[in-house]
Order: structure tokens, then sequence, then C-alpha cells
RNA sequence: GGCCCCGUAGCUCAGUUGGAUAGAGCAUCAGCCUUCUAAGCUGAGGGUCGCGCGUUCGAAUCGCGCCGGGGUCACCA
């Protein structure tokens, strides 16, 4: 809809233009105005900025301008037979708006279009089938995730299904750190439980997981491996404690991940960097390149000559790695594999990293722009308006598991996604669970069902909308109806906007304006009656109402459920 | 102390990238079901957009300076 007027102002935009300032001619390129929805009710559809666009140009008031444009259209509309089918009238108002009011019907061709497109209904070529990397959660396999995790893991789903529907080729990846410290406390742990199953004296590692699962784990070891473990060395008993450990714990991640509608498309090894030497490789790039350099023991990284505020160690003094060093190997191969944009999602405590790895991909030759870090803010669960306290504690509500068994995994991936990204999120547990009003899930999912009961009770089969195309649609007339129509035709650039921005909470904004206007319209109107071509025009209308929301909710990975 | 995020209605948050009279939901109060789902709709009250200065025709939005809350500043992962 916006499009349409768009394409109508910018074909006489040159004539304006002209007029205006006859001695200096101005490039119309150069005009950014904005069509926009009026936010004053009764200054009609739609709205144009161009009086103020032009004003600092011209040295002439908004108002002024806008009232010669008015004059210009006002002369067209009665030649153009594209103006008259789509424009009532205009008018100019106050500071120096255009207002736009349309011709009633004029937009319920769009119907047609949606019922069509069915299920590709909001996807575009917007992203040129540019490959992009979202990676997320990339949590340690040494035990079950967490809130925070599923905060992530509900954005990076979301962001891929997002960008996949607006033409981006986006892929899913878990960095799974299986080398390093974190992972040999696991080894250690598990074969600390296993000596204690078997009565062996057994120190219990000091920083060592605690977690009662791993109990059950050891258990399971000895049911596999039986007490001929015990005979090995100990080196090598612990080793097998290790791998063994980490694929159950993996499979248990995958699991909470499967139940959540999240499949990853690969998993990618940190062990694999050191098995093929990417990381020795990376360093001796860098170190051709003069951004290496030794000092006190230890090999550093001089990420300061790419604006991080110190430079960084890439091998400690005792010749292990840091974190960074395998990193930087890591984003090199993805960028390697063909990626030209990555994402990443990290938790709040990883911020004053970004421009480190930021530093290091500039060095190896890509652009900053490439690479997007969101860094997914903390979440608060309230339970009777108290928070809930998260510690590894027994007993207390940890693990993203307990969190989608209590809530159901629609609320759990709803809520994480209506919040901002860099925002805190509250989750309110009683009304993530309130089979309620209250619950902002269900007012989404209630229309859906609403709208299924009245499709049901006109028996109309789901799949089959021929006749509804040859709805006559001037029987649309209704502002509810027309309201409906504008929104849903927004769809689609609301899908490139969240794309853009890489903010999924967008869909879950544009869903309940959806729904609230289905609401409102099914107040006021009734769908079925004793008029069949009006009963023929609102199903398809609420048809379509429907499949945004299908759409919508699909995006979302939330069920759209036919009855509630 | 440096850097990052946040500060908008009693609470939780939007504010379409600088536009018109700052909006939703919850909570409070008052209404609406003999007809397609009341998990819904309509209305009322509720605001110094943390404070100040600046840029602009125009600022919740941009800049600078304060105030307050949270996070982070490793040869940890």
């Amino acid at each position: 809809m916006k499009n349409e007027l768009k394409k109508l102002v910018d074909r006489i935009l040159p004539e304006i233009l002209s007029e205006l300032s006859p001695e200096q001619p101005i490039d119309p390129k150069k005009i950014d105005y904005d069509v926009d929805l009026p936010k004053v009710k009764g200054h009609g559809d739609l709205s144009i900025n161009l009086g103020f666009q032009l004003s600092r140009m011209l040295k002439k008031a908004p108002f002024e301008i806008a009232t010669h444009c008015l004059r210009i259209i006002e002369k067209k509309m009665k030649v153009d037979a594209d103006w008259q089918k789509w424009v009532k009238s205009v008018t100019v108002a106050k500071p120096g708006f255009l207002n736009f009011k349309l011709v009633e019907n004029s937009a319920a061709g769009f119907l047609i279009d949606m019922a069509k497109a069915d299920a590709a209904y909001g996807k575009s070529e917007f992203g040129k089938g540019k490959r992009v990397l979202i990676e997320f959660v990339s949590a340690n396999p040494t035990g079950p995730l967490t809130i925070a995790h599923g905060r992530q893991a509900a954005l990076g789903d979301t962001l891929a299904r997002i960008l996949n529907a607006v033409g981006f080729k986006a892929d899913k990846e878990f960095y799974l750190n299986d080398a390093g410290r974190q992972i040999r406390l696991l080894g250690e742990s598990i074969w600390a439980r296993f000596c204690e199953l078997s009565g062996k004296p057994y120190a219990f590692p000091e920083e060592g997981y605690k977690g009662t699962y791993l109990i059950d784990i050891a258990r399971e070891l000895k049911e596999q491996f039986g007490e001929s473990l015990l005979s090995k060395k100990s080196a090598e008993a612990i080793d097998t404690a290790r791998q063994f450990g980490v694929t159950k714990i993996l499979d248990s991640i995958k699991k909470d991940l499967a139940d959540m509608r999240i499949v990853f498309d690969n998993y990618f090894s940190e062990k694999s960097l050191y098995e093929r030497k990417v990381v020795e490789e990376v360093i001796e790039r860098l170190r051709a390149k003069q951004l290496v350099f030794e000092a006190e023991g230890a090999v550093w990284f001089r990420s300061t000559d790419f604006g991080d505020d110190k430079d960084r160690v890439l091998r400690k003094s005792t010749g292990e790695n840091t974190y960074l060093a395998p990193d930087i190997a890591y984003h090199s191969v993805k960028f390697g594999r063909g990626y030209e944009r990555l994402v990443n999602l990290w938790g709040p405590d990883h911020h004053g990293y970004v421009p480190r790895l930021k530093a290091a991909c500039q060095a190896l030759g890509y652009s900053k722009d490439q690479i997007d870090v969101l860094i997914v803010q903390l979440t608060t669960l309230y339970r009777d308006g108290v928070p809930v306290r998260m510690s590894t504690r027994a007993g207390e509500f940890v693990t993203l598991r307990e969190l989608m068994d209590e809530v159901g995994v629609d609320a759990t991936r709803f809520f994480f996604l209506m919040r901002k990204v860099d925002s805190h999120l509250d989750f309110d547990l009683e009304l993530a669970k309130k089979q309620s009003d209250e619950n902002p899930v269900y007012y989404l999912q209630y229309a859906h069902a609403r709208i299924s009961s009245i499709l049901a009770y006109a028996n109309r089969p789901d799949e089959q909308v021929d006749d509804l195309m040859k709805a006559d649609l001037s029987r649309i007339i209704e502002p509810e109806e027309i309201n409906l129509i504008k929104k849903m035709s927004e769809f689609p650039e609301a899908l490139v906007q969240a794309a853009t921005n890489l903010e999924p909470y967008r869909i879950v904004d544009y869903l309940r304006e959806l729904a609230a206007s289905f609401h409102k319209f099914y107040a006021l109107h009734r769908v079925v009656s004793d008029d069949p071509s009006l009963t023929q025009a609102r199903l398809l209308l609420t048809h379509c109402v429907r499949l945004v929301l299908r759409n919508g909710l699909t995006v979302l990975g939330v069920s759209a459920p036919k009855k509630m």
C-alpha cells in the first residue's frame, strides 16, 4: 500500500521539483521522503513528509511547499487513471504533511495476492541469497542448558527463520567447546563420581562440576564399562569418562533444543581446530602481518592496531592457548566456508570481548561490518512477583528443561522473543502459564483459533480457496476491514525490518497489532451472514488474516492452534 | 576510574531510525454474550519521556555534561 503510493508520488516528483526550483534543477533521486501511517486519527490513510524534506533544500516553509505539491497532485488526479484508482483525496496539514485518503476498497485487491501466495506470503528476495552464519548457544557440554541459553536459542533460531524468509541463506551453528580446561574438569569430575560409586578413594577436583547429573552419568558409565575401568591408568580412564560425558550431555542438550523446535545445521568442534592445526596457521598468518609479538614469555596479538584498548594474549607463558586463539581460528574458518556475514549471540559477560574479535577479523582482512555480535541480556524469572534465585544449588530453578516443562514450549519461545535483545527480560512464570487474557501468547493464538472456528462454521475445507478468489471485493468497505488489509500488507516489510535490525521482537509486536485489528473487527461485524456475497468477501478476508497470523507464528516457532 | 546496556503511566514495555495531540498490555473503575470462541471488545482515570544545556522548522529519538540502576574490565572459559 505504501509502495503503491510511493510509486505514484515518485512519478510526479520531477514535475514538482522543476516547478518549485526552476532555475536550479534538483535530482529526484536525492530526495528521501517517507510514506507513513498518520499517527493522528482523521488525517487520512497515509501521509508523506515531502514538505519537510524539501524545505531545507529550498529554504521555504514546509507548509508552503506542501501546499504547492497539493496543487500539482490535484491537477494530476484529474487526468491520471492510476491516481484515480488509489487516491480519493489529498490534504495539507499543519506543519507540512501531505495526507492521503485512499479509495475505499482500492486495497482489497491485495487479498487475492495474499491468498495466492499462501504460506509464501511475506517472503521476499531482499537478502539476495547472501550467506549468513548465525552462531548461538555454544554452551560448554558440561551440563544442562540454562535459562540464559534458552533466550539465545529462541532468538538465534528465530533470526535464522526471519533471515531465510527474506531471502538470505542463513545457517545455524553451535560452537562446541570440546577442548580445554572445562572439559578436562568434566572428565575428572565424572571419574571422581565413578570412583565414589565403586568405593575407590579419589579426591574430587577442586573446581569440578558438583551437579548431581554427573552421578547419573557416572552410573551409566559404570554400567557400560564396569569395574574394568578401575584397572586402567587414571589418565586413560579419565579420558574415557570425559568422552562418555560429553556425548551424554550433548545428547541431552540436543534433546532440549529439539523439544524447543530447534535443530542446528552444524555443530562445530573446537577440538577439530587443533587437530587440523588451524590455530597454528592463523597465528602464523597474523605473525606474517607483523601483528603478533612476544612479551613476558607470552604470545600477543596487536589488537590495538584495530581499536581495541589493549593488546591481547594468544598463548600464555605456560604454552597453553587463551580462548582468543582458537576463536580467531574459528572465525577465520567461518569466513573460509563462504559465509559473507557472521552473526554471533553472546551473553552480557562477553561484551568486552567484542572489540577483540572484531579486531581479529579485520586483521584477517575482513570488514568489521561483516560480523554482528548481539549481546543477549539476562533473564530474571519471577514467581509471585518475586525474583527466582538461580544458582546451581540443589532444588533451585536453573535449567531450560525445567522452564519448558513448567510453562510449555510456545510460552517459552514467545516470552524470550518478546523483548529487545539488549534489554533485561523479566519472565513472569505465573503469567506464562496462565491460560487467560493476561497472557500475550494466547492473544495471538486465540485470534487464529477464532478464525479457524469461523471457517469451520462456514463449512470451509482449509485448502480450498478458489471460490473465495471470486469474491466481490467491492463489498469490503468497513474501516475495520480496510484496517486489517492495511496491516496485512505491511507483513513483508515487517519481516525485512526485523531482518535488517536483527530484531525478532518486531514480529511479535506486528502480530499483536494484527491480532488486535482482527479482534476489533470481529467484535463489530459478522463474517457469516445471510448475505452470500458479503459472506464470501469476508471469508476471504478472514482466511487471509489467518494465513498471515500462521506465517508470522511459524517464523516465531510458536504453534498456531485451530482450537483452544 | 575506562567501556557497554538501561532510565517513558502504579508495574512490564513499545515508540516505524528526527515528525503531527508520546502509545500498548497488566493492575483500578464503568459497560458489552438468546446468532461465527468473552482466552474477546468498548470507555474512564493515570506522563516534568531521569535532570540540564545544545543542534534543528521540529527532539523521547541526535550531541555534550550530570544523576540513578545493572553489567564488564584476566596470561578465566
